[in-house]
DNA sequence: TATGGTCCCTGTAGCAACTACAGGGTCAAG
DNA sequence: CTTGACCCTGTAGTTGCTACAGGGACCATA
């Protein structure tokens, strides 16, 4: 009756390996079996996976997106959790902006510094074989993630 | 003589464990041990440790560091290896800056759209839901990390 | 000498969000 | 009846770590 899985792929753009595992990890319910035992899809999962992939097109994490799939079916609710997800992610974004920005400049420093020659009196090698010179050390890790 | 991995660990801001992962991965030799098989540290560790750390916190990924660490142990080679890796990283540096500023412009405007009330007539998640709306869509994957 | 505490060791498993097989079954066309 | 495109399950790989478990080493103190 539904599609296929390979179909609603195509209709989504989305990896066929990548549904099987957003179906392993919860995110879309199992669909029906055919006789053939494969899996049969309806307009229902095909709204839910487009769903999942503008919100992960957008950024947002697995957890958040489990979030914002409970709330859509809440339709009654405040909406102010969505918003609350959705302003937490667009914060992370704009951290990781900032974060970004900084190693432009430096990494564009410490290119424009170099002037060709050998490696060792190559700029570049220097700033990262210095101890005292990087601004950059000691970063959370993740934060660039 | 030399440094335990702890005080390698503190001198460096590097988790040990982290220290530890470098060594079987190749990215620091391993070090002599003690009579009691503690890994004992020498100055050449520490300067190769800060410079990978350097190199990490400017996003560089690991194989772009063993490239270069490998170039910093050739001195009289031309610098344009080291120059090319460093351009590229800053090519990919700019390239996930733009992808950020797209995602925050689309999150800030979801987000202005909200103005309260229910789940169902909230504009965030109208615009997750909507198939043909979100510009974010078949984004090549990895491209955010 | 016993005991405690702090360090260190190896080895393995977990994280996110997929991706990539291996080794097999199903189904329609020619 | 075979070919080829599709589908199935299950497992392992990716990146750069992090977090144990289960055990040794070393030093100070009682």
């Amino acid at each position: 009756m539904g599609m296929k899985i390979g179909e609603l792929s195509r209709a989504t753009g989305t990896n066929v390996e990548t549904i099987r595992y957003y179906e392993r990890i919860g995110l879309l319910p199992a669909p029906s079996r055919t006789a053939g035992n494969y899996r049969d899809y309806s307009q229902t999962h095909l709204d839910r996976l487009n769903f999942v992939r503008h919100a992960r097109g957008l950024g947002f994490d697995i957890a958040d997106i489990r979030s914002l799939l409970n709330l859509a079916e809440q339709p009654d609710r405040d909406c102010g959790e969505a918003d609350k997800i959705a302003s937490g992610h667009l914060k992370s974004v704009e951290a990781k902006i900032s974060r970004l920005e900084q190693l432009r400049s430096e990494l564009k420093h410490m290119i424009t510094q170099c002037r060709g020659g050998q490696v060792s009196e190559c700029r570049i090698m220097e700033a990262l074989g210095d101890h005292d010179h990087c601004s950059t050390a000691h970063v959370p890790n993740g934060i660039l993630s």
